[in-house]
RNA sequence: AGGGGUAUAGCUCAGCUGGUAGAGCAGCGGUCUCCAAAACCGCGUGCCGAGGGUUCGAAUCCUUCUGCCCCUG
């Protein structure tokens, strides 16, 4: 349909390379870039978050990097209505804008329109809730949800409490099932146009090692100190699951060589990356690009490139026929 | 060299007095529309160091060898 807007896509694991390649794509074909990354939206973890250098923008303005601080919670709802902005403002400018990251879940919110309800988190409501499952158990935590909203009591396991009591916390708060809020949120259409790349490895092996190899870099660069820095201080919900401090802080308490607090890193990283490509899998609309079909990135590059091109002609031949 | 110990899944280890083996982690697969770098679910991948013996039957008992560890010299 037209009236979407474009946008090209670019989703995959960590250290798949995506930062590279939409600034390339930026630079090639003259816009800019919109971060779906949960973490690089914080202030404060620029090395464990893999935050572009201003090396690696190369002049490349980036949106939704650095925005908020580390004590401030940070929701998908958040996130879908601060992107949305700086997409329409970049589309606005006469770009076809890039979404680039690793969170699937702000890619897909973003991608199927999903209107989510806005309130604020109930953080009493929660540590009620979690006392309670702590107290009478999962399966007690869970009955009651099964009265509350039959539908999302089904759909959701009995021991994943985080995601019973978050439904919980919604019907509570707002006197009405999550359930079907959630088929309210999904009933808008979609307001982009998506050109999605999956960027991926077929050998998973290459991919760990170069993980390995990004958190021996980090270390390098400082990480250390950026742990070290944010040790003292309060993180927001969203903020203290980053990966890349937390690991870290049994080395600087003394209480294990820094080589196990690396090697649980790079593990918990690796393990991160395994989710992401199951996520992504699933993302029927993404196309699947393989960094090592090719040798030399520059031939990679080309051939991403070609495709935006092919795909530009199915975004500009639609505008052509919507015209008279 | 002598004495003692140990050898079981990729790793760390369980396996009582004999009935061909099981945990955690890793790995693999998956769920996920309001915390998502989160949370959760599923799958055991094995010449039980090698050879010989005892036994209906050996990871388990005996023995030889090999590797590793400790002690004594």
């Amino acid at each position: 349909m037209s009236g979407r807007i474009p946008l090209i896509v670019i989703g995959g694991p960590t250290a798949s390379g995506k930062t590279q390649l939409a600034v390339d794509i930026a630079k090639a074909i003259g816009s800019e870039i919109v971060s779906a990354d949960s973490m690089q939206l914080y202030r404060g973890m620029d090395i464990a978050s893999a935050k572009p250098t201003p090396e690696e923008m190369g002049g490349i303005p980036h949106h939704l990097i650095s925005r908020i601080d580390l004590s401030v919670s940070f929701s998908t709802a958040d996130y879908c209505a601060l992107a949305r902005e700086a997409i329409a403002d970049i589309h606005a400018r006469g770009m076809i804008p890039i979404l680039c990251g690793g969170t699937g879940l702000y890619i897909r919110s973003l991608l199927q329109n999903i209107q989510f309800g806005q309130e604020d988190e109930h953080t009493d409501l929660r540590a009620e809730l979690g006392e309670y499952a702590k107290k009478e158990g999962a399966v007690a935590l869970h009955r009651r949800l099964e009265e509350l909203d039959p539908v999302s009591a089904a759909r959701i396991h009995p021991n994943n409490i985080v995601r019973v009591v978050r439904a919980l916390e919604v019907c509570i708060s707002t006197g009405e099932p999550m359930s079907s809020r959630q088929q309210e949120a999904a009933s808008a259409p979609p307001i982009y146009d998506p050109c999605f790349f999956l960027l991926t490895y077929r050998d998973r092996g290459i991919l760990y090692d170069r993980i390995d190899r990004r958190v021996d870099i980090m270390l390098e660069n400082g990480l250390l100190e950026e742990a070290q820095a944010t040790r003292k201080l309060p993180l927001s919900n969203t903020a203290k699951n980053a990966i890349g401090h937390k690991e870290l802080y049994p080395y600087l308490d003394g209480l294990e060589p820094l080589e196990a607090s690396a090697a649980r890193l790079k593990q918990a990283t690796r393990n991160y990356a395994k989710r992401q490509l199951t996520w992504f899998a699933r993302e029927e609309s993404a196309q699947p690009i393989f960094r090592d079909d090719y040798e030399h990135y520059e031939y990679f590059l080309k051939i991403t490139l070609s495709r935006i091109e092919n795909q530009k002609k199915v975004w500009y031949n639609e505008g052509q026929r919507v015209l008279p």
